[in-house]
DNA sequence: GGTAGGATGGGCT
DNA sequence: GCCCATCCTACCC
């Protein structure tokens, strides 16, 4: 995916990931739900506390990783949005496992692989040795990269609230490929909002 | 099927 | 010192 296909905002890009592709090595997986943060008034996203060491490539260019550590014990992979200046960034929060299958189960201390293999933000990334190190990378090249099908696969897409936050509860910003087995938690009935 | 609680460390008040 | 964009295990229906 070129790099300047990210710079856009961070809904319009957390839509256009469902179905792309994150490669790392031998391992890869299909996005199938994300999450936008926005700057500003969204007050659920780390950049709206500021500019920090931590949350700077919120801050920066398109395309480049940015990987927090939560709960001390798992790291969470977002792909930067928007133009350099406006803060924006799209959580990853699922996968459907594609390359490496047998790696993932033993990053994941799984004898057979299984939904949970990738199906939340903090076992996608130990599947797929995402971590800190990655912090900053451009994701158009290189190791770790995200790309899309030549044609893109038909599904729909279901619109919700975000998991897991206080802060802005209610705005539709979680984005799901519907149906999906991968789908880290089943939406709510009562706010499933749908396109294609 | 369900939920309660603990692990664990960095970021920020 | 408290708060997390989480996950797993134990235990209870």
């Amino acid at each position: 995916m070129p790099i300047e296909a990210f710079a856009i905002p961070a809904p319009e890009l957390a839509k256009e990931l469902l179905s792309s592709v994150i490669m790392h090595g031998e391992t890869a997986g299909m996005i199938v739900e994300t999450e936008a943060y926005l700057g500003g008034e969204d007050l659920a996203a780390h950049s709206s506390r500021g500019l920090t060491d931590r949350t700077k490539v919120i801050f920066g260019p398109a395309g480049r990783a940015y990987v927090y550590l939560i709960y001390g014990m798992y790291e969470c992979f977002n792909v930067v949005a928007d133009l350099a200046g406006t803060p924006g960034c799209v959580l990853v929060r699922a996968v459907e496992p594609l390359c490496g299958l047998k790696l993932m189960c033993q990053r994941r201390k799984m004898n057979e692989p299984a939904v949970r293999l990738t199906n939340g933000p903090g076992k996608l990334t130990r599947a797929l040795a995402i971590t800190r190190r990655h912090y900053g990378l451009r994701l158009d090249k290189g190791r770790l990269v995200i790309r899309r099908w030549r044609t893109r696969p038909i599904f729909e897409t279901q619109v919700t609230p975000r998991v897991g936050i206080s802060e802005c509860a209610d705005w539709p910003l979680r984005f799901v490929w519907n149906g999906h087995p991968y789908v880290s938690r089943p939406p709510e009935a009562s706010c499933a909002g749908s396109c294609s």
